[in-house]
DNA sequence: TAGATTGTTAATCGATTAACAATC
DNA sequence: TAGATTGTTAATCGATTAACAATC
């Protein structure tokens, strides 16, 4: 799943170049992939099988693997944190190439709340559950300081959120049915730097 | 390698309550995992053998998982892009809770350079090379806009950094001998909504 | 001795890789 | 027809899970 943005964004651009096919080697090669994998995958999420001799088409290939990431619909999810990393979460380009929108985030800094960043508002951290129930908003994104995750995930699950993205410290626990991954910036550096020292 | 470091905290928050022992299945309550799984995990590490009926001392257990993730002497890593994002990680506790220290940024914004931030330094993105080379800096993060990622990439590796933490969405090719591990905010986020679908 | 928890050995699983016949 | 590339089937691999005898 996590291939399948990368084959995107190389497939877009071939496009652009005027292909019109792509072959699994091309794909492997420009993405430092096995070729073998990438057949696999493309015939996974490909409707039309690909043409012996010269690869998959690339305009229907695009399709399918934009219809599987669900775009042209993307999911909504609300920011808690509009720190830092909250900030730069907002800047980030690409997102909605993901199949997810930022609508909105949310913090506790009086002076923070009601200003506009990135095009989206910061309301008051209190009113996160309510919005999220209004809305219906499915995903949510934790860019707190850790100390504070456990009460953001609990608003979270309180607002009926399904799927939670964890960037702090802290460990969460969820109730079942609620997604939860968390990305702990130390931990994938502090991996880094094992494999470093092997 | 990714679990050390939450065994590490869960262990000394055990020692903080004073507790001497811990049993693989106390430490698999808490981090929500498998228990034969963590005392698989736990008898790799440890120098000492887990007492049956007891579990693992955990003096020693700490100190054997420090002495794995390479804790004491924290590698030095160096950071290129003091945006939201770079600010973000300069303020991040728990890097050196990982092994690994953030030296010095670098970015090209006349206006940041020479300030500091966190306590960290920000450089000439020019001096990136010659820094790293000098100090022999093992480890460079990423953390430009993606049209940036690819020669901040080149000048890592030719200041001899041995691995690198992508942070853009950007697709790094690097020389045999170099680590790199991509770390594209979209494709995780990306990935989420996808098992959200499902 | 009894009970709890370990260490070890085997089974399972999903993902990746390899091999090769099928086909445009 | 020949060549390139597919789809499929089998082999490999590492990680996880299960089972159980060993032991403090």
């Amino acid at each position: 799943m996590e291939r399948l943005p990368l084959y995107l964004s190389f497939l877009r651009k071939s496009e652009e170049d005027n292909a019109s096919f792509a072959s699994s080697r091309d794909v492997a090669r420009a993405l430092d992939l096995n070729e073998e994998q990438v057949r696999k995958d493309l015939a996974m999420v490909s409707s039309s099988p690909g043409r012996p001799g010269k690869g998959f088409e690339l305009k229907g290939l695009i399709a399918d693997i934009q219809r599987v990431m669900g775009l042209g619909e993307p999911l909504e999810a609300v920011l808690s944190g509009a720190g830092n990393l909250g900030r730069a979460l907002l800047g980030f380009q690409g997102f909605e190439q993901c199949g997810v929108r930022i609508i909105a985030a949310f913090d506790i800094d009086p002076d923070l709340v009601g200003k506009e960043i990135g095009g989206r508002m910061v309301f008051d951290a209190d009113r996160l559950p309510l919005f999220c129930n209004n809305l219906k908003v499915p995903i949510g994104i934790i860019a707190v300081p850790a100390s504070f995750a456990r009460k953001v995930c609990d608003d979270m699950v309180e607002g009926g959120v399904r799927a939670i993205w964890n960037l702090t410290s802290a460990h969460l626990t969820v109730p079942e049915g609620v997604i939860i991954k968390e990305d702990n910036p130390a931990v994938r550096l502090g991996v880094i730097a094992m494999e470093l020292r092997k």
